[in-house]
DNA sequence: CGTTATGTTGATAGCCGTCAACATACGTGG
DNA sequence: CCACGTATGTTGACGGCTATCAACATAACG
């Protein structure tokens, strides 16, 4: 991760860790987690801050443990793509191949926990509990990757603005609002880790089109909007409706 | 593999195997091939034929001996997108989970080598080496759908077009075509394995806008077409500069 | 308080989808 | 072998969705 600074090497305590039971070594015994534990190390970096490019020698691999981190690829005249986005918890990173194939940014600021490679592949082979976790974590990522095929092969720009809101409703910590005031009981409230930029590199949409569906979406009422960047779905159901399914 | 009738159940000899060097039991030794050879099947499916539905529970795995795969997923209101292409020796199925995340149908005629699930994770357990196979595998898999999003999101119905010849063309075997009347030295020559419907669903389009590309492509003299299946591409690196890289 | 980044809205254009007609290839039965 | 129906592919006319260009509004920041 050549790019930026290392903000922080404080060796991490697994025992603490907000995200242990989800992510890959969720499994893992005291004899394996102590040591997975003594080559972790954790790094921070700011919003915007690019974690590694396209064809870097990346010579780690972590977790995200808060954040929200944007998978990219670029074509040649400078069009762009977001081809994944890893939340708390995901995993970083591909193993068993130095060269990264896409880049890295960070979208929020964000956190990883992160494993010098060499080391970390031993773990691989020595657990086996360790590389099926990892294993069962590509192939979602996998399946992910081809929800997202038919969202932007298929769908229209609506349905794929309501898709990406609702898909972001299930990934981001809730918000309490609206509350009191005798809201919808599935109203779900959250702050958009990603500005309309972003949110249209992965939709494969415009800035334009993406700022006009979501006026378009608090005109129907299906949501609501304050400050940009905080969004209230009023009613989960309709809104999942406009996403097409 | 519930909809289809099985045509064939001899039991293979993967020493003969035409695809055994790329596959994912490539690197097996002479006792693990063994025990995999034992439950290894044949299986065929004719041109059209649905190997399994998405949501089915799918009780084999195996490879792709010839023929091509279509992956698929549908939206509630029948739009389709083909989400990944099956070729020789690629591997089919999900390991670890039964539910089929996509449907699978059989671009051309396909002769499968399937191994059923059980003893097969059973191998996947006891021999390291196929694991990492088969996970070095999903990750090639990750990558090329990391690849098409970036073509769906952000590419013109031309450079899709293009980009689909080019891929077809390194993995589909090529015909010797165009020889001794002094045609370009880089020229390659492939029958397409795919429907100009099937290619639509791939590429985000219809069959229309697809059949137009194909014509402006031959205008431009980047390829030629004989029975609309048989392509020639003249040159490739004008091909490759169409494709938008 | 000015400057820059981010987001919204409007007018217009163009690419691709839709609808339709036609052409060609394929398969079946007479 | 031909007649017929169906599947597949091509081409044209037209329309709509989204991109582009532009102006403006608002927020963030030093």
């Amino acid at each position: 991760m050549p790019a930026s600074v290392v903000r922080n090497l404080i060796p991490l305590q697994c025992n603490n860790c907000v995200i242990r039971h989800r992510a890959i070594c969720g499994t893992l015994n005291g004899d394996d987690l102590t040591r997975i534990n003594a080559i972790a190390r954790q790094k921070k970096y700011r919003t915007g801050e690019t974690i590694f490019y396209e064809g870097d020698e990346v010579n780690y691999l972590g977790n995200v443990v808060s954040g929200v981190v944007k998978l990219g690829k670029l074509l040649p005249d400078g069009r762009q793509q977001i081809v994944g986005l890893q939340f708390a918890s995901d995993f970083l990173g591909r193993a068993f191949k130095g060269k990264a194939t896409c880049q890295a940014e960070a979208a929020t600021d964000v956190e990883l926990c992160i494993f010098p490679r060499k080391p970390f592949e031993s773990l691989l082979s020595d657990i086996h509990d360790l590389e099926d976790q990892l294993f069962a974590n590509t192939l979602d990522e996998l399946d992910a990757a081809r929800d997202w095929l038919l969202l932007l092969g298929r769908q229209s720009a609506r349905e794929k603005v309501a898709k990406f809101l609702l898909m972001i409703a299930r990934r981001i910590p809730n918000i309490g609002c609206g509350s009191g005031d005798g809201e919808d009981a599935d109203a779900i409230c959250f702050d958009l880790p990603l500005s309309r930029a972003d949110m249209a590199d992965f939709l494969g949409l415009t800035i334009e089109t993406v700022s006009r569906q979501i006026t378009r979406l608090k005109t129907d009422e299906l949501i609501d909007v304050e400050q940009n960047r905080t969004i209230t779905v009023s009613s989960v159901s309709r809104l999942e409706a406009a996403s097409g399914q």
